[in-house]
DNA sequence: GTCAATCTGATTGACGTACCTCAAAAAATC
DNA sequence: GATTTTTTGAGGTACGTCAATCAGATTGAC
């Protein structure tokens, strides 16, 4: 025999096939006592709906939209590659998948682009976006109207989102710092930070976590005040330039944004003969390069396919509500080294 | 307008929905010309088969086994915990997976484990097992048989497998290198490399790997020839004693495999003032807690939920003949530490 | 006991595809 | 040109569910 279906249960619970469909669609017109002779017989006979052939019956659509930030970067490149292949995969399962691009930090723009989405023609929004309280009205509009909302990359916490997809950014922090840390030839140490804002909560977290860490691991170690580059590689270079001048004995540089193209160039010609520690994060082509050929010691990232698929399924989930399979959604903090490559 | 279906096809070049059928399902009776008339209509208009509705109308069913080592050992453990999981939420979509468990290291049970599985059953098979002559047999027949087989965790590459699913055991044992080298708080060091027999081919590769890295990477570094434990403890504690009455500039322990309970009980008395780093593979619950007692400095690792869920997709996948997304299918060799404990 | 409101049953037609049959048309063979 | 073979068409049923209708039954209020 095989799985039971509405008609199995409708004969053991002694109503009719219209009745069951009811209780199983939450429509009204029917007796709590009858639901609970539906619900037993369900539980008993241990019924799972065939949510594929639901789908086709109602012919469901899962439209779902994904604000990303437009402007250049390599990291925000490498998930809109993964999203261009999440869209033509799933296009199967009836499941379309647009793409809002917005200018980044500016939080105007995000909100109206959010506020354009046409509310009745959306089951859900995936959104990358720094939390400001523009976007926090877009999103509690998006929410009120049943819209599904998950935070990308970079968690919205105070917002109505209905789900975070991504890492958690001070253990990233604490991981970059204990590679760094362990990477040093010497026990006594300095570590220039280096900030270029991304996603401002991020690098914020990431900072903490760095500091937290290495204070606890390696007090002797010395972490300077993060200095930043806002991506000009002009800028950046002198920075840098003025930093090892000013710190002769750095010997660790922790970038903590995504944007490093400026900053490796920038340090290359730092390097003297001592050994310099590099860690970053994000695993974009320029760092899986850096990585190759020494230039960068670890990356802190992220599976930008799984971040991706999973935005998709949670949203897919939080629309039929279904429970969500938490070890499977959990994002992990990758470390990368030449030798693990991916 | 929706998505195309079968009838549009018809319409457009002009022939009956039966020869549509006859063409998108490869059977017989159906002209050169005509099929090419149709295929062309397919892919003018971009039609892509509802697999679901395809399932639904075929009352098709996955049924899937999963062949896996019965013996203790946490990391099958593990991946027999992660199965339970995607076994269970895998119910709804028409996918039902059997656990068939064989006494480890014995590959004549095993063979006769995969002949006993009914053919006719049965659509794929997930097998982790060493790979011996029996074994490659028993896969042989399955393969001819029109089963799908994928290796899982230990490769089977000599054999008629579709697939394997599982990580890169000379990368992972290169990155179990360079984390012990760069671990190590002086360039000089002895290092203690510990095999607990599992999987043969596993351990003979991590430990290539690990020679391999070493002796490029961190040539100060003397590896010392392996010890094995042969899952005894107490046999275990008398090698680790003996190892390190022998070298007493033992300063780090790189353990093959993934029985680590009593080497971690054989370590603990050895450790010395000295700081001794360990570095280990699979995270069980027992190299969790080391971790978190900062007995276990670093654990490489594979995601049993990514795997088990990978093995079922490719399977599915191998059924369908349908595409493999590579990226998501990849193991990652996860660097695990205290810091970014999953 | 009447009436209305509320439940329930029976039935039907989708959804997109698979698979089957039977007959008609076209092509190949002689 | 007649015969056989191959190809095609037309149509139906089924899969498990949704959605809708309409008629019938049950309930509760008065």
């Amino acid at each position: 025999m095989g799985k039971p279906t509405v008609r199995d249960i409708a004969r053991t619970a002694g109503v009719s096939l219209a009745t069951v469909d009811r209780v199983l669609n939450a429509r009204p017109g029917v007796r709590e006592k009858t639901i609970a002779r539906v619900q037993a017989a369900i539980t008993s006979l241990g019924y799972v709906r065939d949510l594929s052939a639901a789908n086709l019956a109602r012919k469901r659509q899962y439209r779902f939209v994904f604000v990303l930030p437009e402007g250049p970067g390599q990291f925000v490149d490498t998930i809109r590659e993964a999203l261009r292949e999440v869209t033509a995969s799933s296009h199967s399962d009836r499941i379309s998948i647009n793409t809002l691009l917005v200018p980044s930090h500016d939080p105007h723009a995000t909100a109206r682009a959010i506020h354009r989405i046409r509310l009745s023609d959306v089951e859900g929004v995936a959104i990358m976006a720094p939390e400001t309280p523009q976007v926090r009205d877009a999103i509690t509009q998006l929410h009120d109207a049943g819209v599904a909302v998950v935070a990308l990359v970079s968690d919205l916490p105070s917002t109505k989102r209905d789900h975070f997809v991504g890492i958690e950014n001070r253990a990233a922090g604490r991981t970059a710092a204990v590679l760094m840390g362990r990477f040093q030839a010497r026990q006594k140490a300095e570590v220039l930070v280096v900030a270029s804002s991304m996603l401002a909560r991020d690098s914020i977290e990431r900072r903490l976590g760095f500091d937290a860490a290495m204070q606890e691991t390696f007090p002797d170690i010395h972490v300077l005040p993060s200095v930043e580059g806002h991506d000009d590689p002009e800028r950046m270079a002198d920075v840098i330039a003025a930093a090892f001048r000013t710190h002769p004995g750095i010997s660790g540089v922790y970038s903590l944004g995504s944007g490093n193209q400026a900053l490796l160039d920038a340090i290359r010609p730092q390097r003297s003969g001592g050994s310099l520690v590099v860690v970053g994060h994000e695993l974009t082509p320029r760092m899986r390069q850096a990585l190759v050929d020494g230039e960068v010691d670890a990356v802190i990232t992220q599976n930008v396919g799984h971040l991706v698929r999973s935005a998709v399924r949670v949203l897919k989930a939080k629309c039929d509500d279904a429970e969500i399979v938490e070890s499977q959604e959990r994002i992990r903090i990758d470390i990368v080294l030449r030798e693990n490559l991916p």
